[in-house]
DNA sequence: GTCTATAAGAAGATAGAC
DNA sequence: GTCTATCTTCTTATAGAC
């Protein structure tokens, strides 16, 4: 990997382990083998550097969400699939979904940072409501609300039920975030989740 | 309010918006009407000032448990309460629940001073854990727990219920709480997210 | 591009007068 | 208890040699 790469590398996980002001210009130097004035070769400045962050996870979350349909643009290409969905499906769906934003290496720090920094940083915070609030209301919600046209779940408000499977979820998310030893107990948690989560909606009727 | 209080007041508000590292002795003198030098005369340091407010925080929040019976000891002694449980009053429990802990005034800072520190101090996360995941489980289950015992509600996994009455309500907190402009559709939200919980778990049945 | 040396300034904390 | 003045340390950033 090229310095410049890595500088940022290195700072992201600093800056998810700290915050924004307790990691110096100096440490993340250090990680990367050089020396402090080394890196502003690199980058003219600190702040530089987060900015560079910013922008690269952006262009990351674009590419995500254009692989995982988030934009909803080709929802209905996939209708088929989900009309079709087998009775583990859901299960396999929501499962998915945590490991992957859990413990996606970049997910994982971006979204640390994003919680240390929101109350600071407008622009952090509106991040962090899209990432992890609106993009998944509006992604699972398009295809919960197929498969429930498909007359595989029951239900007058979609809205709701999206948010009765998703807010769970985020729940579990933060929850190992803050102490990663739950997470065992957090993965049998989410699978009677979603089991219940079929019961309760009529997957299984 | 004397001077020693209104320090630990303004600290809290400040490490609550930016973080224990970008708040500067001197905001903190400033907001309460003195010198930073002065300040040194009722905390011997900046780290002081914060350890007073964790515990002032943590004995306020024993009182907020033994009023809300948190701690479960007379959990049965409310039986009766929750057992006769109006239709509507499993509804006013969690708007009540939500509402306390997004306004008030301690809750709201010192949640949002845990958000931040979270990942910085091991301390801070093991308070946010108790006061926004086992305590409200705990308490919440012991509740929904009774009213299923009488048979309001059904259910053969009281603990994934309560979660799901719960985890929506924690997402909702948090939502707000990192955009405020929120609130009214969460409120809205909130409603309709328990009458739906009531219809799956049977209350209206 | 990397280094050593160092400037420039910020922030925590103290001395001593009132 | 509060102040002004100041010390000390830490941190960002730059200068200039290699």
């Amino acid at each position: 990997m090229d310095t410049k790469q890595k500088i940022l590398d290195e700072a992201l996980t600093l800056f998810s382990e700290k915050g924004y002001a307790n990691v110096y210009v100096a440490d993340i130097a250090e990680r990367v083998g050089i020396k402090a004035p080394s890196l502003y070769k690199h980058y003219k400045s600190k702040q530089a550097i987060f900015d560079a962050i910013i922008d690269e996870m952006n262009k990351r979350f674009e590419q995500q969400a254009q692989a995982l349909n988030i934009n909803g643009s080709d929802a209905t290409a996939d209708s088929e699939i989900y009309k079709n969905m087998s009775e583990d499906a859901l299960l396999e769906l929501g499962r998915q979904f945590f490991l992957y934003f859990l413990h996606d290496d970049y997910n994982k720090r971006f979204r640390k940072m994003l919680t240390i920094e929101q109350f600071n940083n407008k622009q952090l915070a509106d991040i962090y409501t899209k990432l992890y609030v609106d993009d998944p209301l509006t992604y699972q919600g398009a295809l919960l609300g197929m498969v429930a046209s498909a007359g595989l779940l029951h239900t007058d408000n979609v809205e709701i039920m999206t948010l009765h499977f998703y807010a769970p979820i985020y729940y579990l998310l933060t929850v190992c975030d803050r102490d990663p030893a739950r997470e065992k107990k957090a993965l049998k948690t989410l699978d009677e989740h979603i089991k219940q989560f079929n019961r309760i909606y009529g997957r299984n009727k």
